[in-house]
DNA sequence: TCACTTAGTGTCAAATGAACACTATGAAAA
DNA sequence: TTTTCATAGTGTTCATTTGACACTAAGTGA
């Protein structure tokens, strides 16, 4: 990747891009090539998507694009949730070989704005990468050592996640269009890493009028077929519902 | 104010630092001159307490120099909320201006990362800094125009804090050691901007088991004494309270 | 038709939330 | 010395929410 001469070579973003499928929560991850490398065992690692900010872009701009230029998706749930500037968060050998095979100033300190994207993962067609990027979804539990301080930065942003989704109804970004119930409980348990109780799940779910019943259900299931909801994603949005309770057991409360 | 060669021209911090005195809420701000101002209306104008980060400090570290640097406190509450990059965010005529005066390449973009500050602000020596820069107490009411985008960032630390009070017990490190019931409950009414009843505040309070009653109470008050009150920092930060309940109504709650 | 798997449903007891008004204590004024 | 004034401090009741808990329903495939 050569450098454009409209990057601002101290500030990046990088995204932390959530997906969920086969009950797992997952991290899209590109695969780097270092350049020279001493062994082939070392010869890639992955890495958050990320990039350089542009001169003429903001920080949720530089973001999105990261964000589009990897997956072709635009209108994602894209949210900052923490800047990283660790004066040593480049340090590492593995990724000043990286640097130099692509940066104009390899030494320069970056300050990084992290960025936390939730997407249907059955519907982001992941691009090959205009730089041969390899992306890959990865199950959380399976993330090995990643570039810079790119751990650190994956584990805030679930822990981010964590607290989000019971204050805010972004779980459904997670998800199709349509979902069944159970869909949305074991997304909720997975990322809560907790079991949830499926009565008071479905009540409390039902209750807070964030989602609606169709019609229709299942088919071809070798089992009672579910029903099937969705998002009222217009009723959210347009702020119709006031607030909703999403919280779970055991949080912090002080008033009334 | 010369740049000495350890700055990243960059990324710098800004501090948005609330105190709480006669009932009202106010930020530590500092008055900056503008040089060659066209009119004496123009001279100066407030601006967030920020600077530079230095090439072998994080940020953390950045924010904490830049609010002992102009109060003379360290080991005070301090938690970054979010960054801010906007392109134009450094445009203004009168920014332009000073940053001509200041900066090495004042036409460099800057992205900021903000800071919240919680101080008492009876402690809150305020040194006359290093620069003669001349620093106020502003009541949140009455804050004027800021310099940047200084406004927008105090608004978000704002909203930030308000939510932040709902879930974790930091509106003490506002309050001077001993205090009494109103006076808290008067800090969270202004926060919130709304009414809270009395009983119930106390109710809750007392339960959460995160304040603790002196023998002590006031003197020389022309009306019923109040007893004072201590925060239990120890048992807090040691976790030895488990969870607290802080929340107002209204707020979003999902499972159990 | 039976076995298997997952969907879907209701109640009760405990905890929490919200609304509400009067007495207590001190200083200062009369 | 009595009265006035201001703020502190205190309990109860009802409505809502939470959390624990177990069985029946509906479909497929053997």
């Amino acid at each position: 990747m050569s450098v454009s001469p409209s990057l601002n070579p101290h500030v990046s973003v990088d995204c932390v891009i959530f997906g969920f499928s086969k009950e797992t929560l997952r991290l899209l991850l590109i695969r780097r090539t270092v350049p020279n490398a001493i062994t082939e065992l070392d010869d890639s690692y992955y890495a958050l998507p990320g990039d350089l900010v542009k001169d003429d872009e903001n920080l949720d701009e530089a973001a999105a694009r990261v964000l589009k230029e990897l997956t072709g998706l635009t209108g994602i749930f894209l949210q900052q949730f923490q800047a990283f500037g660790d004066p040593l968060r480049i340090a590492k050998a593995k990724d000043r070989a990286w640097l130099q095979g692509v940066r104009q100033d390899p030494d320069a300190r970056v300050i990084t704005v992290a960025y936390m994207a939730l997407i249907d993962s059955n519907k982001g067609q992941i691009q090959p990468g205009s730089f041969s990027k390899e992306a890959v979804w990865l199950p959380i539990a399976e993330i090995p050592e990643l570039a810079f301080d790119h751990n650190d930065i994956s584990e805030g942003a679930l822990l981010a996640l964590r607290e989000k989704i019971q204050i805010q109804p972004i779980a459904f970004e997670l998800l199709p269009e349509k979902f069944t119930m159970s869909d949305l409980q074991g997304l909720y348990e997975t990322i809560l890493e907790r079991d949830l109780d499926k009565r008071n799940f479905r009540r409390k779910m039902l209750n807070s009028g964030v989602i609606t019943a169709l019609p229709e259900k299942q088919h071809g299931v070798s089992n009672k077929p579910a029903r099937y909801y969705v998002f009222n994603r217009n009723l959210v949005e347009s702020g119709g519902l006031g607030f909703v309770n999403l919280k779970m057991e055991g949080s912090f409360t002080l008033f009334s």
